[in-house]
DNA sequence: TCATGACGATCGCAAATTTCT
DNA sequence: CAGAAATTTGCGATCGTCATG
């Protein structure tokens, strides 16, 4: 048997030319009822598949949206994708995915593919270290005039629309709520250089610490990558310090699983011996032993906006890029808890 | 500034013709090396960028790979998602990416678009519920003669290759486990009638429990979604019986670590009060409170061998199609220990 | 005039074919 | 006549224009 049927197979079939084939698959109304019926009843029996090369040569746009992930192995950023998809779906076009793993390279190779497969935009959630220069300008000339919109994490002078947490705010509603527990011994945990949320949540805590007058040293600030392992070990290193914190607030909710599985090992209560704090409120949150306390970072509304903004952009919007900032939710369950009184 | 460049932009601006510049930028020895670099610079110059449609709409192959998941809000899925899009990087592929939802509908709609868009071959974790039907046969023509690896779940009377995991043998391992420690009162949470990976692995733990002179009846098994939730409420059910078993055996780590979340709010140790096991051993479950005693899938192998069966089929392989079943590993941590004595 | 559908050009690239030195 | 270079053809769908009853 040959090669797969095209417009052509079907038209010698029926009768007709290969245009009213392609007028009558799309439902045209300038065919009439009957010869469409034939037409898609063939194409059937035929076995026909729509060929989305030819198509997007002719039309310059393949209805495809691109979406590049940096990390899939955090379920927080899985939660966008979810999202997203959802949304694209319903706008009748197919998401192409990259998977960077927090590489600058296959970030940049990514995006160039997907340009070439003719996207009609992009969604980006940056590799740590994205700056400027890797997504616009000079080293990513493809880019130009091309529906950007970057979430979850923002990379400045860039001329694309950005959907981020407002992250300060977030760790406000954590210190508030610890200080006001009665928590005095803050230890900060995780987060890096690397990316904006992780500046903005540091750059945070420091001010809420100065701002309640308690003092900021090399004690106080732990960096490091967003992984379970990390908030274990950090723990363990905690415990043998002199004076241990009483309140720990970690930057990211996996960080925080870390240490309380650390805890669990010490036989140290989370809530009650030590209070602990994430952020992201992913879905596991509340399912810890004990149930997170964290702050809810927004996905969904996150993900709806940046897929609003690409629509926009992408039928022709030209207004100057916008920065949307959507507020999180503190969420109170039970791994924090009033400074224990015994210690100091 | 018109549209974009193409092939005879470059070649009017060099002065040769576009197949030159077309073999130029491909790297073909045809061109000497003088003439190349020109064009190559020129393309740099101009802003060119590949159009994919063209190309594949010549070539007949697009040099993607497709594949299709179940569901991304379960982090067991989406390790398959990372290895084999690392590996598919490797091999110069592009990865379509369809998130299916556990919609055999959206399931369906996926797969007929990846073939639109030439994708070259496609890896499936079918949604639960799906059948030969659904994938195969008449209302799936487009599939013929395609590539088409299934992972993790099988589907049977299937003409595509199959990796999976060897389920009977991951709940053997279990349950020699914990009857070794004296456990005789067990449970079975989670899981179904329509994902073979659900009917597997309850069998075998009817199987098991027969051979061990154990009676199953309607307080030994619960059907269910694999979510925390689930586990989570199902414990609180299971602790109102008159008889709590001393053993749960959850059809997945996700469930396992609701069942824990229970446990701890109830003041129940997991390991000592009662033993909780999971399986597929994702990441998480060594940092769960306490450390969850699971069977290792091993995803990544699972993952390689798929994208190499995949790869021989797409090379044009007309063997018969292959069913690889992978051995997983008993991870014993500390969720499970000695069956209690002092409880009857 | 209107509804229906035929016709041919075209998208950008790559492979086959022809022409040149 | 070999080997390099230029030319032509065609992938499969879409769109604008034109023809027919």
């Amino acid at each position: 048997m040959g090669r797969r049927p095209t417009l052509k197979t079907i038209a010698e079939e029926v009768g007709v030319t290969v245009s009213a084939v392609s007028l009558a698959l799309r439902d045209d109304p300038r065919i009439s009822v009957a010869t469409r019926e034939r037409i898609q009843r063939s194409a059937a029996t035929l076995g026909y598949v729509y060929n989305r090369h030819a198509a997007g040569l002719r039309r310059g746009d393949s209805g495809t949206v691109a979406v590049c992930l940096n990390d899939l192995s955090n379920p927080f950023f899985t939660e966008f994708l979810g999202h997203m998809e959802a949304r694209f779906r319903e706008a009748g076009r197919m998401m192409l995915f990259g998977h960077a793993n927090e590489s600058l390279d296959v970030q940049a190779q990514f995006i160039r593919q997907m340009v070439e497969h003719g996207a009609a935009g992009l969604i980006l959630i940056p590799v740590a270290g994205t700056r400027r220069d890797d997504i616009a300008g000079e080293r990513a000339r493809h880019l130009e005039n091309f529906p950007v919109v970057l979430i979850s994490r923002d990379v400045e002078q860039t001329p694309y629309d950005r959907v981020i947490n407002d992250d300060a705010l977030g760790v406000q509603l954590l210190f508030d709520h610890l200080y006001g527990l009665g928590h005095r011994r803050f230890v900060w945990l995780g987060g890096g250089k690397e990316t904006s949320t992780a500046r903005d949540r540091e750059r945070a805590f420091i001010e809420a610490m100065r701002a309640a007058g308690l003092s900021v040293d090399d004690e106080t600030i732990h960096h490091g990558p967003t992984s379970l392992a990390f908030g274990d070990t950090m723990l363990e290193r905690l415990l043998g310090t002199g004076e241990p914190p009483t309140a720990v607030l970690c930057f990211s909710d996996v960080i925080a699983f870390g240490v309380l599985a650390a805890c669990y090992r010490h036989g140290l209560r989370p809530g009650v011996d030590l209070s602990v704090t994430g952020f992201d409120d992913m879905g596991a949150a509340a399912y810890s032993s004990p149930a997170l306390t964290s702050v809810r970072v927004r996905t969904d509304r996150i993900g709806q906006r940046a897929s609003e903004l690409l629509g926009a952009r992408m039928a022709g919007d030209r207004r100057p890029p916008e920065r949307v900032v959507m507020p999180p939710e503190l969420v109170v369950r039970d791994s924090s808890g009033p400074a224990p009184v015994t210690r100091r």
